[in-house]
RNA sequence: GCCGCGGUGGCGGAACUGGUAUACGCGCAGCACUUAAAAUGCUGUGGUCGUAAGACCUUGCGGGUUCGAUUCCCGCCCGCGGCACCA
């Protein structure tokens, strides 16, 4: 029988038979060990499920298979994320309602998903658009409201223009919105909170307990952006103040006045040499002197009107305006400048902050502009090699650059015992640094006519060993540059010679071997006489008290002062900021909230849930009014008072598609109970979630958010745990055939329903998981295909050779009557044993691994090693009608080669067991076992290395020790030639693998 | 700018904990089968030089550590993703 591989007939049949058996319908309270395999629910917006959606799924139904070949009862379910703005964009887009547009993308969504041939349990099936689920939405608003988690408040938010909606922070990019692309302006109003920001210490530590990608993690963390600092209050003085006054400060103060700075580098403070709010600061108009209230008012209408985009724009230049009025430093009540600007953020810390140019970009950036002073106060300090044992001394160092402007080059000294290199330099000991630095350039080089440029103003310190003194040193290190006028020279002391020489060394050159860290830094900046910017930590300077103190010990010592004197304390801020849940939109749930005009905000009552979102409303799109669509439907809006049975009306915003996401899969096991959002039983047996699998561009979104809310349930004593999902894993993406992101103008998308019809789900399925790493995806190519389906035709063909085995051996030599060297031996030989058991370890590691593309690898090379390999002539008549000759493989073989491949090619390895004559599907069998000891080979080949290179291999085995490898390895002719007259020197073994002798 | 990931044959990509770089697949070449083509099978395939044996070179670039580096360290270049005036 020759029949062909014909995927559309066998992935029909199977995905038949499988839906009616319900072999992938989970049994939730059978006792298998549970593994709940969970892929992010598809969102049904319109566009047919893309090759992402695929891969995703592919891969962890992969992974899911294997988990249930190894004994594990596995769940994985499957829904649909239909509430939101998409789906609604594409109804209103479409001119249908969005319940039956979204009806019509899941039915196809359904068609394609089904296709695949994973193990979905349709039976668990849920949309979030349904009632059934919603109630559960809104249950869960209630119950952070009763904690006080959701509240409502006055707040800038982000509206989009297009979408007429507010939008999470989360959902703009780049200041346009993530949907539409349209730009989203910040507008003032009232507006429903979750508030994630309690959370955001746990939403942090607790990443340490979960199996998630590092990258993943670290983008939450960033995102999260906790920053550990201090606030504290400067006094203002007051508005009539002028600084040509020279009053006693105490004087001017006016006690009520001050303005609230957060700092992470309080450590800086003494450098502050003005003060900035940001425009929307409620004291901007408090303080603002009559004489300055023009250009402030002037400059407060003209950032008003610049959209976000332009104001966050970095390649726009800071501008700012001064108020008039001065605020005073608590650390040395200094007086500094109080400023306006628009790089200071209302929204993040206290929307004021001390700035700080010497030690700021943004400040140095901006006084630069202005012309405001710059006052260092922390060093550089670089520590270098010491000597432990020495005694360290301080002091001051004049350190001489000299520079010849004849070919550009600058004088070195170079050590002749270490090599060591540095610019001439000594200690100044009270002495004048220029007359110091000369001196040491005319002892140490020679060098007689050199002519002072100018000095380095900031402060450098450097520790370090001196070679030539036999000491350490922490140098306060003066640079002074110098130019060289003449060549003239004298003769240098014995003493100083035998030590070092010195060198003229190119500019580039300077930088490379001083290895002086901080002087690189400044390089640029010195040759051009800059100030410069330090925004490093070191060594506190010009800061009373605690000058000398490291950063670090200073950040303590001066939080701890300002909290003694009680104008401070330490803070931590987050860049996070609280959830806004609410949307002005129709196709959403309905937030449980009513106002009453006695009693005030009230939530709806559990019983009352769900909150039916009206199914026949005449025009569901959005006016833009601030108000969403269901305020025009007065049957949803009036209502009564739960409390006081009076007059009510609803809140008509809808939540957040995010919301419905959150926790979906908390719903899975309990689809079909509308008592309990969640059966205690159930959930504590299938929760958490053990892998999930999913698009990294989740991870600030849905991933925070689905994190925070199972933190609040747990903290409810809902459930027992609190992080939802124990493993995550990502794929990467498909790009079209050209290497290219896939997108419709560029014409190179690939439509995974085209795929499946084409080739099959089996090779799709395949292929897609063999291009490449999971985590990294890459271009789809064709011709990559044709490889992994000529690979899949081969397992197909060699079920020829079973066919009807137990009536006869297969391949017995009719000719040569040696049935064991050719034949399909019903007992398989030792090779191939070997190789299954390589194969099996490694696929079934790998897929554990999610290295799906080596796994793939591994069948394949078995697949060669069962059926490639030695010419067999008298099976000469089969190989050519089957295109294969083999090597000794029995059914039994065979029936492990499917197993094993089952996961990749679910619909062909399940059609091949049948016809080999199982009763049982292939997918509930047990992972194929083996025989460790067949694992090792039991000869190996062993490199021989001559100075690092290979020279020759041997053949040992795995006991050869050392001494028996060097003799084989003198044995071998190639070696002698390396080894002729020389001395081996040193031996190297690693066993098994290979011998490296190191020879002179 | 900051954070993260990556750079390996003609192409997609392998490589344990520092131990024979290029597994597996595509493509290409030769052979077999065929009247022929396709399909299938077998063999070969990093580069340069060489008739050959072989030699030398090779994991983005430049240094370093090591008997030995794709792997570790230092300094760069390029690509991708995220964040972006967060004080």
């Amino acid at each position: 029988m020759a029949e062909k591989y014909d995927h559309k007939k066998i992935e029909q049949k199977w995905r038949e038979v499988w839906e009616k058996t319900g072999i992938n319908n989970t049994d939730l309270v059978s006792k298998d060990p549970k593994f709940y395999n969970l892929i992010m629910f598809p969102y049904p917006s319109g566009e047919y499920l893309h090759i992402g959606h695929a891969y995703s799924d592919m891969g962890a139904d992969v992974y899911g298979r294997h988990k249930q070949l190894n004994g594990f009862n596995v769940f994985m379910p499957i829904g649909y994320d239909a509430f939101g703005l998409p789906a609604e964009n594409f109804a209103i887009k479409a001119g249908v309602n969005p319940k039956d547009s979204t009806a019509s993308n899941i039915e196809h969504a359904e068609k394609q998903l089904k296709s695949w041939g994973c193990l979905f349990d349709w039976s668990h099936k849920m949309t979030t658009s349904e009632p059934s689920y919603y109630k559960w939405t809104q249950w869960l608003f209630l119950k952070l409201y009763e904690k006080g988690l959701a509240y409502q408040k006055e707040a800038p938010v982000n509206w989009c223009l297009k979408c007429m909606t507010v939008l999470a922070n989360e959902q703009v990019i780049d200041g346009l919105c993530e949907r539409c692309d349209a730009e989203v302006i910040q507008k003032n109003m009232k507006q429903w909170f979750f508030k994630i920001t309690d959370y955001a210490d746990r939403l942090i530590k607790d990443l340490d307990k979960v199996d998630w990608p590092e990258s993943s993690k670290i983008k939450q963390k960033n995102w999260i952006g906790r920053s550990e600092g201090v606030e504290f209050k400067l006094k203002v003085k007051n508005s009539k103040f002028r600084p040509e006054d020279d009053q006693p400060l105490a004087e001017k103060v006016d006690e009520d006045l001050s303005i609230e700075v957060f700092t992470t580098r309080i450590d800086t403070v003494y450098g502050m040499t003005y003060v900035v709010l940001a425009p929307e600061h409620p004291l901007v108009g408090k303080i603002t002197t009559p004489d300055q209230k023009k250009e402030v008012e002037k400059y407060l209408i003209q950032s008003q009107k610049l959209t976000d985009i332009e104001r966050q724009s970095l390649e726009k230049e800071k501008t700012g305006v001064f108020t008039g009025s001065y605020a005073i430093n608590p650390f040395n009540g200094e007086k500094v400048p109080v400023w306006i600007a628009d790089y200071v953020l209302y929204g993040y810390g206290t929307g004021a902050v001390m700035a700080v140019p010497a030690h700021d970009e943004r400040d140095f950036e901006f006084a630069k502009k202005y012309k405001l002073p710059t006052r260092e106060a922390v060093a550089p300090y670089t520590k270098f090699e010491t000597k432990p044992d020495l005694e360290t001394e301080v002091r001051d160092l004049a350190i001489a650059v000299v520079h010849n402007p004849q070919d550009n080059t600058y004088l070195c000294l170079e050590w002749k015992t270490t090599k060591w290199r540095a610019f001439p330099s000594g200690g100044t000991d009270g002495e004048d640094t220029i007359t110091a630095a000369k001196r040491e350039v005319l002892e140490e080089t020679g060098y007689k006519n050199i002519k002072f440029v100018k000095e380095f103003r900031n402060t450098i310190f450097e520790e370090f060993y001196r070679p030539h003194k036999n000491s350490n040193v922490i140098a306060h290190s003066i640079y002074l540059l110098f130019e060289l006028e003449n060549d003239e020279r004298q003769e240098v002391s014995e003493k100083e010679k035998a030590q070092h020489e010195a060198i003229w060394v190119k500019e580039k050159e300077v930088e490379k071997f001083l290895n002086i860290k901080h002087l690189k830094l400044f390089w640029e900046s010195f040759q051009a006489g800059e100030e410069i910017l330090f925004t490093g930590s070191g060594k506190l300077v010009n800061s009373g008290e605690f000058s000398g103190l490291f950063s670090e010990e200073a950040k303590e010592k001066m939080a701890d002062w300002l909290e003694k004197k009680k104008v401070g304390k330490t803070k931590i801020n987050y860049r996070l900021h609280d959830w806004s849940i609410g949307r002005q939109r129709y196709w959403g749930d309905p937030i449980p909230i009513v106002y009453c005009e006695k009693c005030g905000v009230q939530p709806v009552p559990e019983k009352d849930l769900p909150v039916k979102l009206p199914e026949k409303i005449k025009d569901f799109r959005p006016k833009g009014t601030g108000k969403g669509p269901l305020a025009s439907v007065p049957e949803f809006v009036n209502t009564t008072c739960p409390k006081c049975g009076g007059k009510a009306e609803r809140e008509t915003d809808t939540m957040d598609t995010f919301v419905d996401s959150s926790f979906y899969y908390l719903r899975y096991p309990n689809v079909g109970n509308d008592k309990e959002m969640m059966a205690p039983e159930i959930t504590k047996k299938w929760l958490p979630v053990d892998m999930y699998v999913g698009g990294a561009e989740h991870v600030t979104m849905h991933l925070l958010y689905a994190r925070f809310i199972t933190k609040v349930l747990h903290d409810a004593k809902l459930i027992k745990f609190d992080e939802p999902f124990i493993k995550l894993r990502h794929q990467g993406m498909i790009l079209g055939p050209d290497g290219k992101k896939m997108s419709k103008s560029k014409g190179n998308i690939i439509i995974p329903d085209e795929v499946v019809r084409e080739h099959g789900a089996d090779v799709f399925r395949t292929y897609i998981l063999f291009m490449g790493r999971f985590e990294d995806g890459g271009p789809w190519n064709p011709k990559g295909l044709v490889g992994v389906k000529r690979f899949l035709e081969k397992v197909w063909k060699m079920y020829k050779y079973f066919e009807g085995l137990d009536s006869r051996l297969r391949g017995n030599d009719k000719r040569g009557g040696n049935d064991k060297a050719v034949g399909w031996a019903k007992v398989s030989n030792a090779e191939v044993q070997a190789k299954m058991a390589r194969a099996i370890k490694k696929v079934g590691e790998d897929i554990e691994e999610f290295k799906f593309n080596t796994a793939i690898a591994a069948l394949m090379k078995l697949m060669n090693e069962m059926s490639g390999g030695e010419r067999d002539f008298s099976a000469r008549r089969s190989a050519k009608s089957v295109g294969m000759t083999n090597r000794g493989v029995s059914k039994e073989d065979y029936e492990k080669l499917l197993i094993i491949l089952s996961p990749f090619a679910p619909f062909m390895a399940e059609e091949l067991w049948e016809r080999l004559g199982n009763k049982d599907s292939i997918h509930v069998q047990g992972w194929p076992e083996y025989d460790e000891k067949l694992i090792q080979e039991e000869t190996v080949t062993i490199a021989i290395q001559v100075n690092g290179k290979v020279r020759d291999q041997v053949v040992a085995t795995v006991e050869t020790n050392q001494d028996e490898a060097l003799e084989l390895a003198k044995t071998s002719g190639k070696i002698q030639k390396y080894l002729d007259g020389k001395e081996i020197k040193k031996v190297i073994y690693v066993k098994g693998k290979l011998l490296s002798l190191v020879v002179s």
